[in-house]
DNA sequence: ATGGCTTTAAAATAAAGA
């Protein structure tokens, strides 16, 4: 724009926080949004209807938002800073009894953004894991959608699944989990050979990083997590990727969500 | 060994999470 390198250089960080109630943690979302200050902050697990949704608050701190919430559970939204997210789409395709919170998309700043809250699944075998698994084929759908389009876009949140036993500290430990299953596994990596980059797991090949400790059994000062939340990028972005990474001192914090934010950062 | 927390909704417990 103005002649120099300093546009070509740039860079543009999207993140992703499954804060466990927005309501709750609210002085904690605001908190880490001030410090880290991401372009774009994908929330799940927000645990309200949309009429309790803190969107002044979030203003306040210069985030515009959209959002899908459900009453108790579930519940997505998309942040973007100095600018509102132009909503794609809500829901996916697939099963129209379908209510559940658990996908929005949108373009922020020339890029497409599916923020998701893939199904836990548990107890499995059981509808919750089937429901899980039929979920993942719509994702796979969508995502064929959007990859047909051929625009720089990631999915991007918690996506309930283990990638690999070096994704968790002990892999005995949630071995009969709907996380660690085999289908599980399976459809994440359908999703992979597809043509998404896991960024995360590309810059730590051996594994290692965790992304979610439990409030239980000493999970957090025993180091005990795993790696659910994750970031897919299209070959357009994925060729993008400066830089990715896990806050993961805001485990620790007081009232804590039990998932630590990820973020890539991508030259804008 | 087994550890047992946190949220929401709503009024004491129950459901869900992972």
């Amino acid at each position: 724009m103005n002649g120099t390198a300093a546009g070509s250089n740039a860079s543009f960080t999207i993140a992703t926080f499954n804060v466990n109630g927005i309501k709750a943690r609210l002085p904690r979302l605001i908190e880490w949004l001030d410090e880290t200050r991401p372009d774009v902050a994908c929330l799940q697990e927000i645990k309200t209807q949309d009429d309790g949704f803190p969107a002044a608050e979030l203003a306040e701190v210069g985030y515009q938002a959209i959002w899908h919430g459900q009453k108790s559970f579930n519940g997505v939204a998309i942040l973007a800073r100095g600018t509102t997210p132009v909503e794609v789409r809500r829901g996916l395709d697939g099963d129209a009894e379908d209510e559940q919170a658990r996908y929005l998309e949108a373009d922020v700043a020339g890029l497409r953004i599916a923020c998701i809250y893939l199904p836990n699944g548990n107890p499995q075998p059981g509808p919750k894991f089937a429901y899980k698994l039929r979920w993942m084929e719509r994702l796979a759908a969508r995502m064929a959608q959007i990859a047909a389009e051929e625009v720089p876009a990631l999915v991007i949140g918690d996506y309930n699944v283990v990638p690999a036993d070096h994704d968790i500290w002990d892999r005995r430990a949630l071995a009969d989990d709907a996380l660690m299953q085999p289908e599980s596994r399976a459809a994440w990596a359908r999703l992979c050979h597809a043509g998404w980059t896991d960024a995360l797991g590309l810059h730590n090949p051996r594994g290692g990083v965790w992304t979610y400790w439990d409030y239980q059994a000493g999970a957090w000062p025993r180091d005990h997590g795993f790696r659910i939340d994750h970031a897919l990028l299209s070959p357009e972005l994925a060729d993008r990727l400066q830089a990715c990474g896990v806050d993961k001192a805001f485990r620790g914090r007081e009232k804590a969500s039990d998932h630590a934010p990820v973020w890539v950062r991508v030259t804008r």
